[in-house]
DNA sequence: TCCGATGTTTGAACACGTTCAAAAATGGGT
DNA sequence: ACCCATTTTTGAACGTGTTCAAACATCGGA
C-alpha cells in the first residue's frame, strides 16, 4: 500500500512490491493471485475506516440532509490521499470481471458495510417513507455513493473541490425528493423505480 | 476490427493487427499511437451507424417516451454483436485519462453526435419543457445512455434482455417526471438540478 | 532417525505493449 | 541525374505481469 501510494498503481511494479517485502518474485504470487488482488484490502480497509469515522455524524445529527451529506463529505476526506492512486487503477475496478468490481463477490465484504452504514443514515433520520421505498433506499443511496465516487474519479480539481461541490448539491436533491414522495403523483413514480430495481436484481 | 471482434480486446495482439495489416510492428506504431487508439474508430463508427438507424423513429414518432425508448432501443440491437469485445476493453474507457474515455477530448466527435441525436429527441417530441430544462435535456439524456451503456457492459444476459428491461423501465420513468416539472414544486428541484450541472461544468 | 507428503520459495522464461535508432523510400529542388 | 530533407518502415530491445517446473523447507508418523 505504500508503494502504491507513493507512486500509483501502475508505476509500482510486483518486482518492487516483492523486494519490499523481502521476497521473490514467485512468492508475491504464492500469496497474491494477481496484482489487482494486491490491491483488495484496500476496500476493505476503506470501507471500516468509513464506517468508523461517520459513527459521530450518525450519534449526533437526525436531519436526513446532514447524515447524508456528513456520510458523503466524509468519504472524500478519507479517500483524498489516496486520489491520484484510485484514480491508477480504477480501470480494473470497472471491468465487469475484475475482483475489484464493487459488484464482484469479492468485493461483496466491503459492499455490504457500505450499505449498511446507509441503513444507518436512513433509521436514525427524521425522514418519513414509505415502506416499499424505505427497504430499498440503503442500497439507492449506496447506488448514488457509487455515482459520486465515480465523479471523484474523474475530478482533477484541488482536494476534489468538484466532488464537494456536487455532494453539496445533490444531497438536497434527493433529500428534497424523497420528501416529495407524499405527494402521491411522485409516490406511484418512486414505487415504478422500486419496482424496476426489484425485476433487475431478481 | 475484425479481430477485436472475433477474439476480443485481450487476446487481439499489437503483433497479430500488424501482421494482418500487412505491415511491421513498428509500422502499426506509426499510424496508431498506442492499442487504445486502434479501438477509437469504433466510437465513431458505432456513434455514426446508430445516427443513421436511427433517423426512421425520429421521423414517424411524435411521443417523447416512444423517440426516446426508441432510440436507446436501437442502440442496443446496434452494439449486441459487440457486447463481449465491449466488455473485454472496457476497462480502458473508465480511465479517466484513457482517450477511450467518453468524456475525453478525442471522444468529442463521437460524444457531440450522440448528444445531437438526444437534442432531436427532444426537438421533435410532444415533450413541453422550461427553458432552462430544454437546453440542458439533451446532455442529461445522453449521460442517462451513459449510465445504460455501464450496466449493458455488466449485462451477460442472453441477447442483454436485462438492459432491455432497465430501458423499458427507465423511459417511462424519465418521461413522467420530465412532465412532472409541470409542478412547481418539482420544477423547482429540477432548476436545482439544471444550475447543478452548469456549476459543476463551468 | 529417516521417509514421504505437503507447503513454500525461487528465478528463469513467456508473451505482451511500447520505444527507438537505424535503414529504406519518397519527393522536390537544382 | 543528383542531393538532401522528410516521411515511412523495420525489428531488436526494454520492462511489464504472469506462469511454472524445480528446489527447498517443514512436519507428522513409522
Amino acid at each position: 500500500m505504500r508503494l502504491f501510494r507513493e507512486g500509483g498503481y501502475d508505476a509500482t511494479t510486483m518486482r518492487a512490491v516483492a523486494e519490499a517485502a523481502g521476497v521473490s518474485l514467485g512468492s508475491a504470487y504464492y500469496y497474491f493471485a494477481s496484482k489487482e488482488h494486491l490491491v483488495q484490502g484496500f476496500y476493505d480497509q476503506l470501507s471500516a475506516a468509513h464506517h468508523e469515522v461517520v459513527a459521530d455524524v450518525l450519534a449526533t445529527e437526525t436531519g436526513f440532509a446532514e447524515r447524508y451529506g456528513g456520510v458523503l463529505e466524509r468519504w472524500i476526506d478519507l479517500a483524498e490521499p489516496y486520489h491520484d492512486f484510485a484514480a491508477t487503477f480504477f480501470r480494473n475496478a470497472a471491468d465487469p470481471r475484475s475482483p475489484l468490481s464493487p459488484f464482484s463477490p469479492e468485493s461483496a465484504a466491503a459492499r455490504e458495510v457500505s450499505i449498511a452504514v446507509h441503513r444507518e443514515v436512513l433509521a436514525g433520520s427524521d425522514l418519513k417513507l414509505a415502506p416499499a421505498l424505505r427497504e430499498e433506499m440503503p442500497e439507492l443511496l449506496w447506488l448514488v455513493q457509487m455515482g459520486m465516487v465515480l465523479f471523484w474519479v474523474y475530478d482533477a480539481s484541488e482536494g476534489q473541490a468538484r466532488t464537494r461541490a456536487l455532494v453539496r448539491g445533490v444531497v438536497p436533491l434527493v433529500d428534497r425528493l424523497a420528501r416529495l414522495t407524499r405527494l402521491p403523483v411522485v409516490r406511484a413514480a418512486a414505487n415504478d423505480v422500486v419496482a424496476l430495481v426489484r425485476s433487475l436484481r431478481g
